[in-house]
DNA sequence: TATGGAAATGAAAATCATTTTCATTTGTGG
DNA sequence: CCACAAATGAAAATGATTTTCATTTCCATA
């Protein structure tokens, strides 16, 4: 049931950075490849399930992709020029740990996210 | 021009934490209130530049709404039951500075959430 | 080599938040 | 009252994303 499409995947990576699901099927379009916006739409839901690449959103509620490192990282993000920051978070998974302990919770995860101006 | 209406910011204060658009816009026709969905967004828009409200985007991608200034808390969301648990967030406030900091960040505000099973 | 079904594909339609347009209403100073 | 600017909101437009559904591609097995 893998959609991850290797073709929408080394686009992402070609791209470099972040690329929305409309940008890498525009480049896509532009290198000639043919493909459909539904598929690159299934293929990064699909990188995004696998844990292959992470999921952002610009200002403007656009979605944005970009591949990700194994470590779960954490990111500051500018608000202003969109440029990213993986950052570290062991203070923050003491903190999850921390809270869950407290109030009976057992298989935590936890999201967090920093935004400002660069 | 202040289109600032008084009634979306108090139906926004009085929805307490974050709200969208559309979340402000039903809770006033529930409360009777008379009033369009452009009126909501366009106070919301006038509020955000007058930067008496803070604007965020959800996962989904819709953006979110609140008073600035306001103390705010982090939540423990159980993923069986959906329960819902305010916990309090002095590391992550002092983590969410360290970083901004270390990075030249300003102007940052942040979120995080942690979510198991209850 | 056929063949039958499962998975992948993509065009078109549907959805949904948000923005724009534009005609109407409201409020205010003269 | 009057004129005119600002506010309002219904309806249409926009744009990203998702869903639908008919078709095509794969692939294992007879």
């Amino acid at each position: 049931m893998s959609r991850s499409n290797p073709r929408v995947l080394s686009t992402l990576e070609r791209a470099g950075g972040f690329a929305s699901a409309q940008e890498i099927y525009r480049l896509m379009q532009r290198e000639g490849e043919s493909i459909g916006l539904t598929t690159v739409y299934r293929a990064l839901q699909s990188l995004v399930n696998d844990k292959i690449v992470d999921v952002l959103r610009r200002d403007d509620g656009e979605a944005i992709y970009r591949l990700c490192g194994e470590e779960h990282h954490h990111h500051l993000v500018c608000k202003g020029c969109g440029d990213t920051v993986e950052i570290e978070g062991g203070a923050i998974e003491k903190w999850a740990k921390m809270m869950a302990e407290e109030h009976g919770f057992r298989d935590v995860g936890h999201t967090a996210e920093i935004f400002g101006l660069c």
